[in-house]
DNA sequence: TTGAAAGCGCTAACAT
DNA sequence: ATGTTAGCGCTTTCAA
């Protein structure tokens, strides 16, 4: 292995001037600069990281904390996420809280190995309050995406403004029989996301004046097979019969169609539905959507980190924009006599950003 | 921060005692060590990686590559290497290798920055020479997940085996005009899977006497949008028409099931779909697959590098398990007075380990 | 602008 | 079984 020495050594100059060099830090002539640069290069020279963090303080590294790695949502957050600090030239540490206790119980033990990692991005995760403060108490710059957390600096969509927007598209093209697919209210692994995104929809009504009828909501687990399910009972039971369903993810949304296309329904004629993500699958399935931009979700987070860490103080939270997409799942309900549609011109793109 | 000196000081020993009482490494008196654990978990002490990489030489952390984040293969194969890692306290940099080149530079050039990691696992990636010998001259151990790779140990299924398998499935079921849906051989990020998928189902097809038809084969991205297509090539053209469809991907075999609904036809009565790889779909779809078990293969990657590092020699390559899943999208081919279907007895679970 | 020197916190010989 | 002693390779004052 190279060391800083050897590379001293050739270009004839002390190793703190080739730390200086190399690292942009401090002043150096420009032409020792060249000289150092073309002697580390010939030499291979790479810096040792475990030298550099020890001495330093900085590790170059930013770990980064999710409960799923097979979904879509979190894939692509984490992609965001990697590509924005992969161009500050920095590594990620990834720790997957999968099901198991004992896992999640161990990754915030090994959070306190403080100097591991230079920041944390927290993905849409719901923190106990123990583990908040072992975050909040590394002395590290820390971001929740998903949020607000209690407590720790967030990045999030408003969830309350994007269901109400994807329930007021529905209404707005003359629907009032409006169906919901929502969490799991037991399996409550995120930000309360689920229960936000019930009271947009909720809000929407009321401000409708439509009266919110518990018999329209289904979990649905955020999963196309959860949100197959939940449609399945919302079309299929008498007196529950809707004419739009507003799911509270793209998955659901999926599945809410291949449930509508096997009970002889035609989408939108006979059902809108629309979802929340902006899924890769999205255009294929013409879905109507809010899209939350998740890769940008994970770029933001990692730009607020890299920022505190240059000494910009982060906000302590931050709204993300999102945007309804207006596809061909959702059509205007049909005219009838008696139930005349009063407002159609909801159609084409509508952006926030917040 | 506490320091190893201050519970060297606390527990009255010195700082090599406390050293070896907490990694485990050589001899430590009963008594001592646990005096030294209380006191190092009274005062919080959490050992420096940085000072205990630099001064041992080992990270405990393993690099990971992968060429995507939000697929849902690679992500199952992740969650698999990040569980068993994280079992034997090994945590993992993660390297996304998306689609820019620079990147992928980067991140080759930064893994000559030895010390960051004891080992490298990658995942489905077509390497080219140099960055091959970029891993192999590491001189940690490295594991290629989805192989075999040139140079470089591998673990993988036998891709050749399993479409084999996939393909007499459906002839065993009396299927002979099969389709196959594959990759596009212009992109090739991944082992030649695709290709080798393909020759699996030719050998198949050979063997049954069936002569392999160029116009039965259509590229789909391995992507349920690009199976959908495919699938409606296969179905759609005139004298192209398949009883069957062998796809190299449950993905693809997705989007090959919604194409024949869209088209009318009645899976399996009209057309039998089989694909490769135990999605989480599957269940949903009642689909028919030989399951790869990717978290499994993650495992298992994990496992090698780990017993490298315990000085287990690797073996050069590894094949893996896989089993025929035969659920709901598959069935005999009608039986016709003038094509007798000759052997149904392909039901059930048929396992494979190599 | 550059160099000298003092660590960063830990591990691993080598002694005892 | 435990302590002593050198570093690991780099960064960062402090001087010059």
């Amino acid at each position: 292995m190279v060391s800083i020495e050897e590379v001293a050594r050739a270009a004839e100059v002390s190793a703190a001037t080739v730390s200086r060099a190399l690292s942009g830090r401090g002043h150096v002539s420009a032409a020792t600069r060249r000289r150092v640069e073309a002697v580390a290069q010939e030499l291979g020279y790479v810096p040792s990281s475990a030298a550099s963090s020890l001495a330093s303080g900085r590790t170059r590294n930013v770990g980064v904390i999710v409960p799923f790695l097979d979904r879509w949502y979190f894939g692509t957050v984490l992609g965001g996420i990697s590509e924005a600090l992969m161009e500050h030239g920095y590594d990620i540490t990834l720790y997957n809280v999968a099901s198991v206790e004992a896992t999640r119980q161990r990754i915030f033990d090994s959070f306190i190995h403080r100097r591991r990692v230079d920041g944390v991005v927290a993905v849409g995760m719901e923190l106990d309050e123990v583990e908040t403060a072992t975050l909040a108490g590394l002395g590290i710059p820390v971001v929740a995406i998903g949020g607000p957390a209690r407590g720790l600096p967030w990045i999030a969509i408003d969830d309350v403004a994007v269901a109400r927007l994807a329930t007021e598209h529905l209404i707005a093209l003359g629907h009032r029989r409006i169906g919901h697919i929502g969490g799991d209210p037991l399996f409550d692994l995120d930000f309360h996301v689920p229960t936000r995104r019930r009271l947009g929809y909720e809000e929407a009504l009321a401000d409708a004046g439509i009266q919110p009828d518990a018999k329209l909501v289904e979990p649905g687990n955020f999963t196309i097979e959860g949100g197959y399910v939940a449609a399945k009972q919302l079309l299929g039971g008498p007196g529950r019969s809707v004419t739009a369903i507003f799911a509270g993810s793209d998955e659901m949304a999926i599945g809410a169609i291949l449930a509508a296309r096997d009970l002889g329904l035609r989408v939108p004629q006979d059902l809108s539905i629309i979802g929340i993500d902006g899924h890769d699958l999205g255009p294929f399935f013409g879905l109507t959507t809010v899209d939350q931009f998740p890769a940008a979700q994970g770029r933001s987070a990692a730009r607020v980190i890299l920022a505190d860490l240059d000494g910009d103080a982060t906000a302590p939270g931050q709204a993300l924009p999102y945007e309804l997409l207006v596809r061909s799942t959702t059509m205007a309900v049909p005219r009838t006599p008696a139930e005349p549609a009063d407002d159609r011109g909801e159609r084409g793109r509508q952006a926030h950003r917040a």
